[in-house]
DNA sequence: ACCTGAACACCGTTCAAGT
DNA sequence: ACCTGAACACCGTTCAAGT
């Protein structure tokens, strides 16, 4: 009946900041990195490239601004009754399901700096190692340790997950070329880099993801005795 | 005199992709990332942009191969008669100053998947890993651990001189930004980050880089006892 | 076999003009 | 104040045509 409300191409919300960033998300998920682009991201706003601009900075503005939105969440879903070791594994943990489920997060959050998607992450983090008893001194070197290898993870994953897509290869695909690369490196010269090569098939992401997670945190448990 | 080996503006050697490779790195090194196009490549090589395409499959390629050169470099500098930690600790400092010359060789490493250049580096880490006596079944997982802490960190250097390039700062500024926003977050909401801003400031990236190294390191030596 | 350079199909970003 | 969409200044990559 109302002619005003029955709206066809017409979007009903106006453009703001979060629908623009809600919207992106869906690309990044669908698409991936490349899949985003102001032209792919007004036309499913039903808008124009240039009104975008209107909430965000630019391209970096906008990558940062998704993977926080993200973030947050991750980070909201943790536990807090924990012990100091069990939360900075369960908060590593989320942190890595996220960047496995979206893959454009990890490259997201290395190129964030200093930005609210790191200090989220921050500030869980950081509590847990002051009360695992590490000096204030000592602590922005810890937290960075613990931060840089996650970082350094969900990056790899995410180049890796491109890579994949490019080449229409699955994940796992990649993973067995990259064993048989190995498997034929000159024996003269890559010698460890061959025999790894088995170890790579049969491993577990996850699994060693928390290994290295576990090797800095008795790292960190060594360090208090000899301090 | 003669007017055949003269040569005006055209280049003597023909083209090959270690001369390409050579270019990029230059074009790198002193304009950044953004700045190596086929275009600007092939302007410093008196060519045209097709002529690359005959020795080099994309741009992927091209970052590869320019990382790959200054990673094989760093890695031959290395001395070989160490014991396994400091070797560990040598080699990581010398890929820490590599990415800190070169800050889009980290990036480019990120990117690189199981190829040449992390071979290199896996090749050295691996046999020292091994002389420390962790068993071959937790190899794959403790140098993955190293890799993606020394990765991690690369990428987020390479990120802040980025940043600190495209805003027309300094990198050294940049930390002073960013230690300015966190001293000026929300106490209730972030406490933690603030309390660390002051930290920030007055810490040395290449010491808190081995802090990192030093941790896994001990965490490697707890593991072998309890093992 | 190797090189040339115009052309193609895109990008991020800007900006006069509208409402 | 907010949106439109054409235009600008780029990209990586391809490919017919040359040598």
């Amino acid at each position: 009946m109302n002619k005003k409300t029955q709206g066809t191409q017409r979007r009903d919300e106006s453009l703001s900041r979060e629908r623009i960033i809600e919207a992106a998300i869906e690309i990044l998920d669908s698409t991936g990195e490349s899949g985003l682009t102001f032209r792919s991201l007004s036309e499913k706003l039903a808008t124009g490239p240039g009104a975008i601009y209107w909430h965000i900075a630019d391209k970096s503005d906008l990558l940062t601004a998704a993977c926080d939105a993200i973030v947050a969440r991750t980070v909201d879903a943790q536990a807090r009754d924990t012990t100091p070791k069990s939360g900075i594994r369960k908060l590593a943990l989320g942190i890595f399901d996220m960047m496995e489920a979206h893959p454009w997060a990890g490259s997201a959050l290395i190129r964030a700096g200093g930005k609210m998607p790191i200090v989220r992450i921050l500030e869980r983090v950081g509590p847990h190692v002051d009360a695992l008893g590490v000096p204030k001194s000592k602590q922005w070197a810890t937290v960075s340790a613990l931060l840089n290898y996650m970082l350094g993870v969900g990056a790899q994953n995410a180049a890796n997950t491109l890579l994949a897509r490019s080449g229409e290869v699955r994940r796992s695909e990649l993973l067995d070329g990259v064993s048989a690369a190995w498997s034929q490196l000159d024996p003269a010269n890559y010698p460890y880099t061959r025999s790894m090569a088995s170890y790579l098939l049969a491993h577990d992401d996850r699994k060693d993801f928390l290994a290295g997670i576990d090797l800095i945190l008795s790292g960190i448990d060594s360090g208090r005795n000899t301090n």
